[in-house]
DNA sequence: GTGGTCTAGACCACC
DNA sequence: GTGGTCTAGACCACC
């Protein structure tokens, strides 16, 4: 497994972690039951503290990305968690595209500049998943 | 000028209003050479600090919104910036679009449901601007 | 808000803190709005490292029990969630299930006893919600 | 004897192992006398480690539950202990119950789920024990 | 080897 | 004042 650290990334170190495991899952690099590379391990390779690789691995298990057992190696969950509501995801994204449309504004973008990034994002996600016909490869 | 927290906004407060006062610029609320209500004036609306308000304003005039000056009010500035190019744009996005898709494929949503989430906060914004044809509330 | 150490209690420092504040949410104690000490105090008031009761507020927030916002204090949080399904809560609650049959049956009790156990225990429960007649409170 | 690990119960395998055996001996599958399996030969079995076993064991001997002896074959004890008192019954499981109590308030579950989930685990249980009239398995 | 908890202390961002 | 992130290092529990 890859991951890297950027610099210019305002995140926190965790968080880049964080967002690099789910895309790797998405784009299918990772697959439920791969094992994530132990804390030290990664801790050692990015050059950061044992606590902070700790603290990423931490948040994905609350989220139910991975699973982590004493003693054992992490490893990404099987199960996929149901579709999520509308309340739900604009919990989950209200902030994120708030941001989002926030900043395309300040660029000048109108809505089908962005709707068209949006859907060239879509389309490096790799889907196979069991509703072949309402899922996020979908052609629009 | 209105302002409102929303109190299920996880974003912080500052970042908030700076929101808020991009969506009225875009609204067409607020025109170029219009004033800002005074920091104490606006924090005592809002029942919050002093700082938070000065460091929204602050903010603004970092990134062109505002000008402020010593002893003058805030106004609304009069350049707007030319549209972003491609490259300009997807530099300034990617990575919030990166983390908004792998948040959405994590909540089981389809691609259509997240366009169509992409919409309604478009909707919110409510363009009227001076390149009609090309604006951010455009119906697709 | 009263939060106490045990000593004889095997389990960490910070689950003690998790379940206590779970549990006066429970008895009402504790109502949507209400602060919880600042984590300087309370580390102060428990003897115990800050960091340890910031990991018992991370956790209270990631279960959606308080809002956590950077410069503010902790609240309980409004939103109290939808009733779990069958699943979730055989997840959520099969390990300690499975763990109180265990010794329940280690020290001999009958199935009738451990349900009465469980009643008296439930009638601690504050319940005063939406659906009365399908509370936890609920005589059988 | 059969064991089996369950990759969803979030326990650690010594405990799965634990329970399973005081499952076995309740069901009357394992009778006072009735030898385990060599620690080697059931780590082999479960494909986990040598240490893994030796400590489930070694918490069955300190439960009273087995009998261990350098160079002997593990068998279960003879001593059965005498049902606990409320008082003692309380003392052991006070815990668990406030902990299953305050978990399952705020899973929104109502008294009557939460009491059938415990009778479905005390089926698993599966009593056809020495005290039919006061067992687990009992009917309520 | 591998993850979990705890202490200690620094520095930062928001209010 | 108040929460968030990071480093450093100790010790523990499970495998």
């Amino acid at each position: 497994m890859l991951i890297t650290l950027d610099e210019r990334d305002a995140r926190p170190i965790y968080q880049q972690i964080v967002s690099q495991v789910k895309e790797q899952i998405q784009r299918g690099d990772l697959q439920p039951g791969d094992e994530l590379p132990p804390v030290r391990e990664l801790a050692g390779a990015l050059g950061i503290n044992l606590h902070t690789v700790r603290g990423a691995y931490g948040r994905l298990r609350d989220q139910g990305i991975i699973d982590l057992r004493l003693g054992r190696r992490a490893r990404i969950s099987q199960a996929r968690r149901a579709p999520a509501s509308v309340v739900e995801a604009e919990t989950a994204l209200g902030g994120h595209l708030r941001e989002l449309v926030s900043e395309a504004f300040l660029l000048g973008l109108s809505a089908n500049e962005l709707h068209s990034m949006l859907d060239s994002h879509l389309g490096n996600v790799n889907v196979g998943a069991s509703t072949p016909d309402s899922n996020m490869k979908e052609k629009r």
